[in-house]
DNA sequence: ACAATTGATACAATTATAGTATCATTTAGT
DNA sequence: ACTAAATGATACTATAATTGTATCAATTGT
């Protein structure tokens, strides 16, 4: 089970990277030799983050891209929802053979707790904290 | 993200089938019928319970399946550490350009909190606390 | 004008999940 | 002994999700 993909991986790198740098502006292929990210897919990541509006873009010569929003405000839920939807654990698996009624199903208020938890914990880290 | 998988969900409904049975014994074809569940994969689940001890077979005719275990020893993290694989949120996926130092990673420490709890959580689950 | 960049979007490859098929073996019933 | 009904083992196929690549148009500094 991975409570993080390839996407969201190479987008925290990203951020981490430009977050860092005093620079602020960075092309795809400055970022993609940096961090070791295929360059194309980097840029696709990046396009979706500018329309997220994580990122800010300037297109033409000398064109890059420079964070939108200060990284204390960018939380790692958030990304995490851009690429991988909002995290949800399962929908109600069991079908109604097996879990009659819904509402005092264990397995499901375990689900949601597990979920709250998970968000709650995941949603208090931001790019600023993994840099130290 | 899928906690649970459709093996692994199969494989819950058949087990609570059975244990909610006094019959205890039952074919795939029966099963699959009851359960909804396409007979041939219910069939490779039911072998690969077997094999694991969760299940004991007849072979033959008249044969079937029945429960190797009390429900209330068969837990949740046993079946999906079955079909899925121990449960692991992630590998360290930020590399050491990000993460320059694994042992005050937040991060880390974060994913590693947060799959105990869990384990946890999903590891006081039964077979025999889903059937209420 | 030109080169270097992003925007938009379609396409391709790889991997994981979900499901099927088949032949061999076992066993109850006749 | 024969047959039908079941599982054991295992190889195969299909579908979906993930992980990428490619390409053409638009923008901008020089
Ligand atoms: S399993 Fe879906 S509500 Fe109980
Ligand atoms: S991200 Fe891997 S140890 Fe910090």
């Amino acid at each position: 089970m991975k409570l993080i993909t390839r996407d969201t991986d190479y987008a925290l790198r990203a951020l981490c990277f430009i977050s860092r740098s005093s620079a602020g502006k960075f092309s795809v292929t400055k970022l993609s030799k940096e961090l070791g990210v295929p360059r194309p897919f980097l840029r696709k990541i990046l396009q979706t983050l500018n329309k997220q509006k994580i990122l800010e873009s300037t297109r033409g010569k000398a064109g890059g891209f420079i964070l939108a929003k200060d990284p204390k405000k960018i939380f790692l839920t958030d990304i995490i929802g851009i690429f991988q939807g909002r995290l949800k654990l399962n929908e109600c698996f069991l079908n109604r053979l097996i879990c009659p009624d819904q509402r005092t199903c264990l397995l499901r208020k375990m689900l949601v707790k597990i979920e709250r938890y998970v968000l709650k914990e995941l949603g208090s880290i931001t790019i600023a904290s993994l840099l130290k």
